[in-house]
DNA sequence: GGTCGAAAAATGGCATACCATTTTTTGTCG
DNA sequence: CGACAAAAAATGGTATGCCATTTTTCGACC
């Protein structure tokens, strides 16, 4: 093995500052966590549009950090299929296909349905308790209009129900796939007027969940996101005629 | 940000020699790759038993790496499942129990299920012509009592089938659930005796899909994993119950 | 003998400097 | 004006050296 005694390194003697490292931030966050968010975000909002190229060295050096955190947040990234890693061009910023989006969607909603099967097996008292209580309080968020608010309990609602499986595995990719989705679901929500049909359909969920209608739940769940895909559908297949324009 | 001019570090004036990087070796993959798939094998040999801790320091000097690629290595297994990443006390070979195996397997279930549905409708001819070859390849290693060479056309005739679903989120999934299933399923393929009921399964199968029977095959898919699950169940409890000893 | 605290060792994380290749550019020559 | 080769720039991959923290190890002190 190397000898790692040999050369005494002069290291920085004193850099401007060493960024976020031992400077200011402080986090307690690996700083390729943080990079990857703030890419997140610079995905999200655009400021990196999909089919950019992303080159490290120079994000790197735009957040300031050295390129083994970004080495490693573009890894993350490309997990998560925000972007795709191109040999010697960099990583791009992914967009899904119609077809795509499709294919996730049917995915999610057999994820769905298992969880919702072995939720209505296995779920505690107080687990369907708080799937109701989150469920009433999307109602609320409903009347009120509040799309955002909607979007998330929505979310959460899922989550809980999936959670309530207590099927780690399924957890998990659940979750995985849905973060795939998350930003299309996000954007469809906001500008679409299927709202009485999802919560007529969150409503069956409810009591199936309830009445511990394994069957049944898992049905609901299924047929949910078919209804998310027709609503999405439209949205996207205009999306890719544009990007093939 | 900080320039990187200022200090011209020393390097390495001459280490006795690169190790893998420069040296003689001379793959062309990345070295976390070549680490993580020798770090598998030594965990697959029992080399690196569950439980144990892997010093991320000390396993790469034993292969001569630094810690750049084995920490990339060890990220690839933690995502596998494979280790487990601790806070502050390394990696350690996880070991699924038998709940988790459960879980694990039904979802694999749930997605062959799903997988074969769509392959019913969207597989060509030709993808299902091919996995009418492997099955008869199968049928002769079955002949011949060759189970290794069963067990791999087994898997082959599966992933053959969810390819044939044409859903790239599908594929992926289900290759990633497998992935983490693969040691289990087979060391216990080597160790029963259940293969009639299988073949039998497997034609069921190949008959639905030639039939393009939606709904049928995802039926038979679901359930013949669900006898696998019988065939490990015992084998898995015997196994926990060792390690909780 | 047991407990608390300081020194030592292990970990995780980062920044850099280098190298081998692969892409891009560019400038030159039919 | 276009093909081509040499030069320049970009990429991916690595090795190392430091640092801040967290664990451990140990020894002095009740």
């Amino acid at each position: 093995m190397m000898d790692e005694e040999r050369a005494s390194a002069p290291d920085e003697e004193a850099g401007p500052e060493p960024a976020a490292a031992t400077g200011a931030g402080g986090r307690r966050l690996p700083l390729a966590q943080v990079v990857a968010a703030h890419l997140r975000d610079m995905i999200a909002q655009s400021e990196l549009a999909p089919g950019d190229r992303i080159r490290e060295r120079e994000i790197a050096k735009r957040l300031a950090v050295s390129r083994t955190p970004m080495r490693e947040a573009l890894r993350l990234l490309a997990a998560e299929r925000l972007v795709e890693l191109l040999p010697n061009r960099g990583a791009v910023v992914g967009n899904p296909s119609a077809k795509e989006v499709e294919d996730l969607l049917s995915v999610l909603a057999t994820l769905e349905a298992l969880a919702g099967e072995q939720a209505a097996l296995r779920a505690s008292e107080a687990e369907i308790a708080e799937v109701r209580a989150l469920h009433y309080e999307m109602l609320a968020t409903f009347e009120r209009g509040d799309r955002l608010a909607y979007f998330k309990l929505n979310q959460a609602i899922h989550r809980a129900i999936v959670a309530a499986s207590h099927n780690a595995a399924l957890i998990e990719l659940h979750g995985q796939t849905n973060a795939r989705l998350y930003r299309i679901r996000y954007q469809s929500n906001l500008d679409n007027d299927q709202w009485p049909m999802a919560v007529e359909e969150h409503d069956a969920m409810l009591r199936a969940l309830s009445a511990r209608d394994a069957g049944g739940l898992a049905r609901i769940l299924r047929d949910h996101l078919g209804s998310t895909w027709a609503k999405v559908r439209e949205r996207l297949e205009a999306a890719d005629r544009d990007l093939c324009r």
